[in-house]
Parts: structure tokens; C-alpha cells; sequence
DNA sequence: CGACGTTTGCATACGCAAACGTCGGTGCGGTATT
């Protein structure tokens, strides 16, 4: 790019952060992102909460000309982000979703229309109807933004599969440039929300990961009873307010249940509960008014409180990116917070039945047959009407068949079948596909127990997951304080029951040094891989279907395990 | 996969263990019922 371009971007930019939004500086790498938005490309922005991620998209978006489409996850987060617009005469924000009446929703569209609305917020699910899209597509908006990116990923799947068709909406609504949002992905994990999104060529913007004030801790047990225990304990000691993580809303409820029993303004937060409970418990929360909230996955997006001195896990997460996402709601005022996960190597049983649920081969046999069935396209709608089966699990198998290249979609979002294929191979494939991402979900999870038993620095694996170097000690983990009590008190002081022990930092290996982080390898059953950490006599490979796979460099060097791949450079 | 609740099986056992069954997380949207 040239200088002068450059300059009268940022300064375009400038002017209208201050004249609109009355910011009088940006962040460097918000006017970094900005920049790459006004210049046409897909950016992925990679930044911690309170960073300022949506000033990226309502600032750019206002300095391009053509409305903003954002598509958000939560009807709640689309109500948050258009409240906190600056509302003196400054852009209009409207929505279009199933909880406002029908009323509002033709007003938005009428603004829309007219031209009178920057931004509108709509979720995935929205733009999975043809209405929705022609009218976006009429209104030819300018900018096409994805917040809290990590949901393509994460809930894409199974969970949410709209996620995973918003490629198609983009194209159809004009191809504006993708701005993708996020406030923790793994390197794997960016580069599947740019694949699924269909960025070309991406910027990414990627911010320091490291939370120097959050002391990492993990406590080891064998007895569920001891766990339950120190997890109370825990959370009734450590200054409030506080987070507890529990897998079940059943364990929510109980462990909410014994922290009142000891006094403490408790409460448990998740999908079960009715909604005016949900929200009584949630602004509680955020006005201070609780000690803690012992929750489900639901806790999250949207608590946006400060001073949260503790994060405890009383079981594990199902990755490391929902583990950082959970964590890094602690200590956003930059005091010192406290992440401590509570390990016990059965529980990853509740995670690994959550990664195996996959759709199954009679849905995908039934829904590759009436694909192949038709002569033309088909949309999804009459897929689902023809097969009986419920609209989400229609979807999961359609995205699982394209994934498979069994089937496409077409430029009106209609999917066909491709050529030369029988209903039962493209099955097959896609349970060959399906099984794959079961595979790298269990090699995530496996991530998480690592991080578990690693006996080095917490900090250096956890930022080594998220493609960060960080030499050791940090000195705000267990591990790191072990290390210098034992070398101040060699004879023992032990760590408490339950911790895990410290072992010696192995030395690195020489070896090591063939395998750089980021090296493309191949395996000779296991086939090709990225080189995603090393750590003392061992590395972690991400194979492209195996997942996550650690590898002795000592049985690598026997048995000639890995070979490096030169011919394909990043 | 594992926790927990219920049933079955035993039979010197008014109780206990083993066997069996069920359930488990995230939210959108739209439809049916008050």
C-alpha cells in the first residue's frame, strides 16, 4: 500500500472515531484492523475482551459507505452492542430477530432500505432464510462482520450449524469484506473460522494472549468427594467475586447450594433455569451484588465485569480455547486474579461423550439420498420437509456432506449433488469426515489434560497452545512457585495434597530443534501435520486428521516417525 | 465415559452388592396453547 493512502485512511479513520464516536486515539491494532477493512481485505481480529474489538467494525463501518451487517451469536449481546452505540445522532443500529415483534422487525428492514441503519444485527440463523438474504443483498452492505468468531468453530458442528453456512450468505449478499472477531482462538482455530467463512487471504490481527496477573493452578484428585470439597472450600476462601465452572447443571446447582450454606451470596446460572432468574442472577452479578455464580458453559459472552478476582473449574472444559475464554473473565481491572482447574482424569469422560456426538449414518444416508435424488438443487428447508428429520440435523448433514465435496451449494444457497457420485459414497465420505472431527475433538480434549499434567510452566503451555513463545518462570503458577520453594527449601515443603507434582524442567532436546513450531510434517500413519509446540524431550503435531497427537522426539528419531515437508511452506 | 438412582438377587443377610437404566451443554426460531 501506498504511504499517502495509507495515511489519508488512518486519518479518514481518525476523524470519524472522534467526530462519531468521540474517541480521541485508537489502539494500534484497532487502526491496524480498521485499515485492512477500508482497504477491501478480510481481517481476523484476534483480541482480548476489552480491547476494543467492536470499535473495529463501528468505526470502519461508518467510514465505508453501505450499512454494516453483524452477525452475533446472542439476541442478548445484539441488544448490548446496539446499546452501547453512541445514540446522540449517530448511526442508527437496528436488529432483526425472533424475540422482537413483527412490528420492529419491519421497521428495521424499512431502515435498512431506506439507507437510515449502519448496522444491523441479525444471528447465523436469520441468514439461513432466503428473505433475509435478498433483502441484505438489495441493501448491499458494505461490511460483513462475524463477532465472537470462536462460535464457528465451537458451535458450528452440531450445535448451532448456520454457523457453518455463512460463506454462501456472504457471496449472495454482494462478497463485502469479512471481518471475523474473536477474543481467543488457537492458530488451528483461526484458520478454520477463515476457511468456513470463506476469507481470502486474511489479515490477521492478533494481540498478546498473555494475562500476566492471573496466577494458573491446577489441582489433581483421584476422589470426587476430595474435589467437591476443595472446590468449595476454595471458592469460599479466595476473595469474591468469583466464577465457579461446573460441568452439569446439576453440579451447578449443588455446589451453588453448599457455598449459601456457608453464608455467601451464591447462585447458579445455566440454560435450565427460567429466564427472569437467569437475568436476576446476571445483573446481580455485574452490580456486585453476588459473591459468586457457580455456572454452566452458559456464563459468558456478555459478562463483561472488571474486578472477577477468581475463575474455578470444578471440571474440565472441552478445549483449551473454551478453557482461556473462561479464565480470561478473570482479573480485567489488571489485579491480581486466580485460575485454578480442579483435575480429575475421569471427568473428561462428560467431555469426550460431548465430542463424539456426531450426526449419525442413517441421517446422513438419508439426507445424501435425497440430495442425489433430485436432479437440481434443493434448499434446506425442503430437505428437511422431505426427509422428516428436524431443520438442524438436516443442516449438520449438509455441511458434513460439502465438507465430504458429496455435495455444494449453489449461488441461490441451494445445495445439488456433484456429479459422479452415488448417495452411498457421499454417505460415506461424510462419516469419514464426521469421524475426523471426532477425532480432533478428543485430541483437544487431550490438550486439556496435558495442560493438566504438564510438570513445566502452565503459562508457557497455555500460550504455546495459543501460538505464543514464553520462556519460563513466570512465576504466577504452580509449578513456577514450586520450583523456587523447592530450590529455597530443597529438604521438601511439599505442595498441598493434590497438586499436582512439579517434575524437573526437562532440558530441551536437541533434537527439538528440527522440528520448529510451525514446520510441516508428515507421519508415516498418521499422514501430514503442523508442528504446534515443543516441550522439553516431546512436541505436539497437529495432524489434519489424527488432531493433536504429543511425540517423543526420542521414538521419532528411532523409528524415523516424521519426515519434514518442504514443499509446502505455510 | 461416569455418576447416580432404581431394581434385582441373594437368602444364616429386615440389608447390601451387583446389575441395570438413564442422563449429561451451549440458543436460535417458530408454533401451539393460555
Amino acid at each position: 500500500m501506498i504511504g499517502k493512502d495509507a495515511e489519508d485512511a488512518a486519518g479518514l479513520l481518525a476523524r470519524t472515531a472522534a467526530d462519531v464516536f468521540g474517541w480521541d486515539t485508537l489502539r494500534p491494532g484497532q487502526l491496524t484492523a480498521m485499515e485492512a477493512v477500508l482497504a477491501g481485505r478480510d481481517t481476523l481480529v484476534v483480541m482480548p475482551t476489552g480491547a476494543g474489538k467492536s470499535a473495529v467494525y463501528q468505526v470502519a463501518g461508518v467510514a465505508l459507505p453501505g450499512p454494516t451487517v453483524v452477525v452475533s451469536p446472542l439476541i442478548a449481546l445484539q441488544r448490548d452492542q446496539i446499546a452501547g452505540l453512541p445514540d446522540h445522532g449517530g448511526p442508527a443500529a437496528v436488529a432483526v430477530n425472533s424475540a422482537q415483534g413483527s412490528g420492529e422487525t419491519a421497521a428495521a428492514w424499512e431502515a435498512v432500505r431506506h439507507g437510515d441503519a449502519e448496522y444491523l444485527f441479525l444471528s447465523p440463523e436469520q441468514l439461513a432464510k432466503d428473505e433475509v438474504v435478498e433483502r441484505l443483498a438489495r441493501a448491499a452492505p458494505s461490511l460483513f462482520v462475524v463477532d465472537e468468531a470462536q462460535c464457528v468453530a465451537a458451535w458450528g458442528h452440531d450445535f448451532r450449524p448456520d454457523y457453518l453456512r455463512l460463506a454462501p450468505a456472504v457471496r449472495r449478499v454482494g462478497r463485502p469484506p469479512v471481518l471475523a472477531l474473536t477474543a481467543t482462538a488457537a492458530p488451528p482455530v483461526r484458520e478454520e473460522i477463515a476457511r468456513r467463512l470463506g476469507m481470502e487471504d486474511p489479515v490477521l490481527v492478533a494481540a498478546g494472549f498473555d494475562r500476566p496477573n492471573i496466577t494458573l493452578e491446577v489441582r489433581r484428585f483421584t476422589e470426587d468427594a476430595d474435589k467437591r470439597r476443595a472446590v468449595v472450600e476454595r471458592a469460599a476462601a479466595e476473595p469474591k467475586p468469583g466464577i465457579v465452572y461446573a460441568a452439569t447443571r446439576r453440579d451447578a446447582e449443588g455446589y451453588a447450594a453448599e457455598l449459601a450454606g456457608l453464608g455467601l451470596s451464591a447462585a447458579a446460572y445455566h440454560a435450565g433455569l427460567p429466564a427472569g432468574e437467569r437475568s436476576r442472577v446476571h445483573e446481580a452479578f455485574l452490580a456486585g451484588r453476588a459473591d459468586v455464580v457457580v455456572a454452566t458453559s452458559a456464563f459468558g459472552m456478555g459478562i463483561d465485569k472488571e474486578d472477577v478476582r477468581f475463575v474455578l473449574h470444578a471440571s474440565l472444559p472441552g478445549s483449551l480455547d473454551a478453557y482461556y475464554q473462561e479464565i480470561g473473565r478473570a482479573g480485567r481491572d489488571g489485579e491480581p486474579a486466580l485460575a485454578v482447574l480442579h483435575y480429575r482424569p475421569e471427568d473428561s469422560g462428560l467431555q469426550r461423550l460431548f465430542a463424539a456426538r456426531t450426526p449419525d449414518e442413517e441421517t446422513l444416508g438419508e439426507v445424501a439420498e435425497a440430495v442425489h435424488d433430485r436432479e437440481g438443487p434443493v434448499g434446506l428447508d425442503e430437505l428437511g420437509a422431505e426427509t422428516d428429520l428436524p431443520r438442524r440435523r438436516v443442516t449438520a448433514a449438509t455441511n458434513l456432506l460439502e465438507q465430504a465435496g458429496a455435495v455444494r451449494t449453489d449461488d441461490d444457497g441451494e445445495v445439488r449433488a456433484l456429479p459422479g457420485m452415488t448417495a452411498d459414497d457421499a454417505a460415506e465420505r461424510a462419516a469419514g469426515a464426521a469421524e475426523a472431527r471426532r477425532r480432533l475433538e478428543e485430541s483437544r480434549l487431550d490438550m486439556v489434560r496435558a495442560y493438566a499434567e504438564t510438570p513445566g510452566c502452565r503459562r508457557r503451555f497455555l500460550l504455546g497452545y495459543f501460538g505464543e513463545a514464553y520462556e519460563p518462570p513466570c512465576g504466577r503458577c504452580d509449578a513456577c512457585r514450586a520450583d523456587s520453594a523447592d530450590s529455597a527449601d530443597p529438604a521438601g515443603g511439599t505442595a498441598a495434597e493434590g497438586v499436582t507434582a512439579p517434575g524437573d524442567a526437562p532440558p530441551a532436546h536437541p533434537a527439538a530443534a528440527s522440528y520448529p513450531t510451525g514446520t510441516r510434517v508428515r507421519h508415516r500413519e498418521w499422514g501430514d501435520g503442523t508442528v504446534m509446540s515443543e516441550e522439553g524431550d516431546r512436541i505436539t503435531v497437529l495432524f489434519d486428521s489424527m488432531g493433536y497427537r504429543t511425540l517423543s522426539l526420542a521414538a521419532i528419531a528411532d523409528h524415523g516417525l516424521l519426515t519434514v515437508r518442504t514443499d509446502s511452506a505455510g
